[in-house]
DNA sequence: GCATATTGAAAAATAATGTTATAATAAAGA
DNA sequence: TCTTTATTATAACATTATTTTTCAATATGC
């Protein structure tokens, strides 16, 4: 990273879409880009594109742009995704299983190693070839086994305890999808997906946009 | 609402998760909270949160603070849950059956009506008591059966031409589970879950603690 | 009726984004 | 090789968006 100076999250926010956008390019072959170019396809203002950037180094050239598959590794580095992640899931109900298999599916460095329940009928089971374990056997599984990040897909209510156990066992970062907001221990990253909230939202513009038609 | 002032995104973000607390709170049979006790609840500043509800209408009084039931329905009919959605689902790959689940299992004014694949062997089945029909049939299926919102939980190849579909249909929102930016038709909501960039902007916040302990 | 609590609303402060200007440098063409 | 053009990096500035501060107004509760 070019300094030490905190990066806005909004930055961060937008690092994720570049490399969707950069992995497309790498796709088609394309082996350069101007910012201004990425700014049409992405939306950004190239200006936003190039300050982005700058923060974390000099990643384009004067005259010729920035190189794709270069810029791709780079941001893909900053974001650490050329390094392999753990990951327990806790909740295997249907959301549960759902994001094994999506992570399964999008083949990455972030493997699920175990999936937890408290429900008799899906403890033994195996789902993508990962084995749901008792939620009892979780803290002893944490000591054994280094895990990188938490998902946590259970209800409101266990919601918190869960989050405390991956804590504790030494989780480094808890992706949330309990409808509920968590505190999580000094130093663990967390990141909510609120599919209500989400959905709610939504439904504010679709009456918004009713309103307006009147 | 208050006037025609276009409401800022960050706000309306706001709103579902006020709206969770304040369920909670009636749960356990509060009925008045002031701005100051909601923040320390929530988190936000209290004059954030005034400020929020303000651009609605003065919900609170002075001396006495928000009555919760009513503020708690202000809210939900602010964004619309007062009202009911028709849905339906394209793509019932694991993600689709999960986002089925969820709707049917936060019983709300969200139904998801029918869902619908490419896939002959998901074609014909029932996915807690919903049809998966053949995507083939899905504009005739709009032609008849008026949808509010659609939900995309498709690859990203298909995902712009489901949502064309979905739009000509007369659709209202769009609800994108597809890793990839759409192009919806002007007056229909757009609202994104990009499950790999929330994944990924947490894997940078993991390498950035690891960084900071070094 | 008075002290206290609390909102609503305006103002001020801060943060984020967008624009402009310029030096440096690479690419492309004469 | 030299010149022109394209384009980034960087800084300064402008604008817009968001958050915080401040304080008058008003309801509550003793």
């Amino acid at each position: 990273m070019k300094n030490n100076m905190k990066i806005s999250s909004a930055v961060i926010k937008r690092l994720p879409r570049y490399r969707r956008y950069l992995m497309e390019l790498q796709k088609k072959n394309v082996d350069r880009i101007s910012s201004n170019e990425l700014s049409s396809l992405i939306g950004y203002t190239a200006s936003q594109i190039r300050q982005d950037l700058n923060n974390f180094g000099g990643f384009g050239q004067q005259g010729y742009g920035y190189n794709i598959n270069s810029l791709y590794k780079e941001i893909s580095a900053i974001l650490g995704l050329d390094q392999e992640y753990g990951m327990v899931i806790v909740g295997t109900g249907n959301l549960g299983q759902a994001i094994a298999n999506y992570t399964h599916y999008y083949k990455s460095g972030f493997k699920v190693c175990a999936m937890f329940d408290v429900n008799p009928k899906l403890i033994g089971l195996r789902i993508n070839d990962i084995e749901v374990l008792d939620y009892e056997d979780l803290d002893e599984y944490l000591k054994n086994n280094q895990t990188d990040i938490g998902i946590v897909c259970t209800n409101m209510s266990s919601a918190q305890e869960v989050v405390d156990k991956l804590c504790n066992g030494g989780v480094e970062g808890i992706w949330n999808f309990a409808p509920t907001d968590l505190i999580v221990k000094d130093g663990v990253a967390l990141e909510d997906v609120h599919l209500s909230d989400s959905l709610h939202s939504l439904a504010y513009y679709i009456n918004r946009n009713r309103q307006n038609q009147d």
